[in-house]
DNA sequence: CCGTATCCGTATTGATACTG
DNA sequence: CAGTATCAATACGGATACGG
C-alpha cells in the first residue's frame, strides 16, 4: 500500500515530464538530429520565443537534452537528445504512439458516445 | 512532413488524456477493480471535490471509465475502467511505469548534474 | 540568430461551504 | 455519500519588445 503510493508518485513525477505542452513535441523534433533554436521552433509550428525558452530549460534541467553553443558569427546553438532523452522518446512515447494508433477511432467514438449521453 | 505535423497532433492530444494532475492516477486506482467516489478520493491522497469531480468528468467524456448510479441509502456510485481505459492503463501508462524503474536514478542523477552545472 | 524581460488573459488547482 | 457553487491563488501559454 505504501508501496502503491509511491508507484504512483512516481509516476505522476514522470508524467510532469512529458507535461508541458511543447516538451515531448521538441523531444520528437530531435528524434533524427541536432537542430538550432530556430530549427526546433519552426518544426513546432507557432511557439513564442519566451515559452521555447522555458520547454527547453526544463528538458535541459531534467537531463533529456543537451545545449552545444559555437563560437561563431552568427551565433549558432545546437540542442539533442541525450541518451536519457532517447529512452523517453523509445519508451513511453512511442507507446503512446502505437496506442493512439491502434485506439483513436475508438477514442473519437467514446467522445462521441460520451457527449450525445 | 504534413504526416509529421499530424503525428505530433495526435501525440499532443493523446497526452493530453494524461496531463492533468489526477487523471491518470484515477486510472490506475481503478486497476483491479471498480470503486466508488469516495474511494478513489482516499486513493488520490489529497485532492478536493472540486477537482476530482473534474477529473472524473473529463475520464467519462474520453470513454476511460464508467460510472454507475445504485438506488440505494446512502447513495452509491461507482466508478470502472472501460476496456478503453485498461488498455491505456496497460499501454501508456505501463511504459511510463516501466520506463520510471528502469531510469529513475539516471534521471536523478541527470536533474542535479545539470543544476550543479 | 539567441535569448531575456514584461505584461496579460486564461486555465487549473484547491479550500470551503452547501445541497440532495 | 455524492456532487455543486463560490472564491482565491497560481501556473501556463503567448505577444511583444528589447539586449547579447
Amino acid at each position: 500500500m505504501t508501496d502503491e503510493l509511491i508507484v504512483d508518485c512516481q509516476l505522476r513525477a514522470g508524467l510532469e515530464l512529458l507535461a508541458h505542452t511543447w516538451d515531448p513535441l521538441v523531444i520528437v523534433a530531435l528524434r533524427d538530429e541536432p537542430l538550432r533554436r530556430r530549427a526546433v521552433k519552426d518544426a513546432l509550428g507557432g511557439v513564442s520565443d519566451k515559452v521555447l525558452t522555458e520547454a527547453l530549460h526544463r528538458l535541459l534541467a531534467n537531463g533529456l537534452i543537451t545545449r552545444r553553443s559555437f563560437a561563431e558569427a552568427p551565433p549558432r546553438v545546437e540542442y539533442a537528445l541525450t541518451p536519457l532523452g532517447r529512452t523517453l522518446l523509445d519508451g513511453p512515447l512511442k507507446a503512446m504512439g502505437r496506442w493512439l494508433n491502434q485506439h483513436a477511432d475508438e477514442l473519437l467514438t467514446a467522445q462521441e458516445a460520451a457527449q450525445a449521453g
